[in-house]
DNA sequence: CGAAATTGTTAACAGTGGTTAACTTTTTTG
DNA sequence: CAAAAAAGTTAACCACTGTTAACAATTTCG
């Protein structure tokens, strides 16, 4: 969906936009314990985040998302939700179902999830 | 499946066994060509699955498949054929149902792995 | 057979995506 | 307010998985 650069930084864009939605400070700590990954780690993504155009940030502030980047965020976001859904929808478990889905979220064609979208709906 | 090494080391011990049950010759090059990956990249893949104790392989030969490593690229391919039947099944078409299934077939859980083909048998 | 094409191999390198350690800045709190 | 805690940042590093370039070994074929 966009341009890889980082782990699929889709992630981390929807790390941010779960924070956001959820009322809380769009923090890099936040980020880093709920990815489980170490705070530099989230500081490289927020930087490549930056470069494309996907948030606004300055040094020890919160981030802001750009209009595409929410755009962007709230897409994956969507995403995300469905397949879980659908997952869930197979009988596969809460757990495996959170799993399976943060794995193929970010791989599947647009004609695919198309077609579990419709499933879901 | 397999602890991980390299691309997904399954890919390469897939594509070995698609030559093989077309009974092509275990080339590298075949390989190189058929995943689209250079030479260099499948030697090295190749080092790996010998390390593995999943074939077989002394210099400027084909490789044979050790009897582990025969079961694994057997589950490895029947999991892909499953997942490609299930998507065909959705409608999604053979370029995508192909394309998506090599990219989540190393990923899935096994229960979600299951319960996709219980619904294509 | 011998030249050309193909295949296999190694070495040097690049990019991604993480890590830990150490330091700076900001926030919290006694 | 000052000390402690937490968050942000930077630098140095590592593992993975690929690349290209160059060369060696093998196979093919005129």
């Amino acid at each position: 969906m966009v341009k890889n650069t980082t782990k699929s930084i889709e992630d981390y864009l929807e790390a941010f936009y779960i924070l956001y939605i959820n009322k809380e400070p769009l923090e890099s700590a936040r980020v880093s314990r709920f990815l489980g990954v170490s705070r530099p780690a989230v500081n490289k993504a927020t930087h490549e985040l930056t470069r494309l155009g996907l948030i606004n940030k300055t040094p020890y502030s919160e981030i802001a998302f750009t209009p595409s980047g929410k755009r962007i965020a709230k897409k994956v976001y969507h995403r995300h939700m469905i397949i879980k859904k659908y997952l869930l929808s197979l009988g596969v478990s809460e757990k495996n179902a959170n799993r399976d889905c943060c794995l193929i979220e970010h791989v599947l064609s647009e004609e695919t999830f198309k077609k579990i979208e419709n499933l879901v709906k």
